[in-house]
DNA sequence: ATACAAATGTTATAACATAACACCTCAGCG
DNA sequence: CGCTGAGGTGTTATGTTATAACATTTGTAT
């Protein structure tokens, strides 16, 4: 687990009981799975859920996968803050997060040759993992 | 308009009114405020829409904006089907999309080099365009 | 102790999307 | 002509994702 102690700001109970969740997970999970995982320790109702997520994607503990409305830890050292690239295997459902500066950096510049302010950058692929095409190739029908 | 006629595949009826609403929008709409559009011509129900939306993205009409639920009119040339780089306004909700061969081609070597197959790729970024940025600047409050 | 900010619990509902199945339309063909 | 098969459409119902609104509690500083 690479980030079982986010130090900065304080996270409360509830926080910490949805990262777990999906931490332990260690793959993409949606809103409503996450209900489900947490309900034994007695968190039931949506809001609750979706207001610890709002709060980790802020301190950058997890983050939101746009493509699938799931949500999945971070593993990754987060230097600087930079946007992140996500391959997501269509067969196995996991996510694979890879820092990619250079990649950042060009839409960085694209952006600011059309006079664009950046808030915030998605960048999603879909498609199949190694794991799961050799075992594809492998194993037909 | 870019994309009057979509010359390949045969569209239908159903789908020319809704790539039709979608178009003279010309900004991005989600489902339901397109099946608010096109009711008058008699439709009325979310699978009709769905299904024409589907098939406008298969043939490279219509993008799908996963970050914001919504789908935006193709305006654009689209050399080879390559990955597009959507710039979203966050004031005026305006979709500007661009073409980033450069960009695309980075991802796919990041993803060659995991062993990772692309399917699809999403590249979203989210902040202010120039108009609304200059709007905010010079009208405050 | 008190008072304020932040987090939580709770209910209800909004917004987005698809399953399932009946029917229609039209091209191809005997 | 009339059959047949594929793809499109209509319709109903429901599944899934997300948030509004507001009462209550908790944590913290004074």
């Amino acid at each position: 687990m690479a980030n079982d102690s986010v130090s900065g700001p304080k996270l409360t109970r509830n926080h910490r009981l949805v990262f777990e969740a999906l931490s332990d997970a260690g793959r993409p999970m949606s809103a409503y799975e996450l209900i489900d995982a947490v309900r034994p320790a007695g968190i039931s109702a949506p809001p609750t859920v979706y207001r610890a997520l709002t709060r980790l994607i802020d301190v950058g503990a997890v983050h939101r996968i746009e493509s699938r409305n799931a949500f999945v830890a971070c593993n990754h050292s987060h230097a600087g803050g930079a946007a992140v690239l996500l391959l997501l295997c269509n067969a196995c459902g996991k996510a694979d997060e890879q820092d990619a500066p250079d990649i950042a950096r060009m839409v960085d510049r694209l952006a600011h040759a059309r006079d664009f302010t950046i808030a915030s950058t998605v960048l999603e692929v879909q498609g199949l993992c190694a794991d799961c095409r050799s075992a594809e190739a492998g194993a037909p029908v």
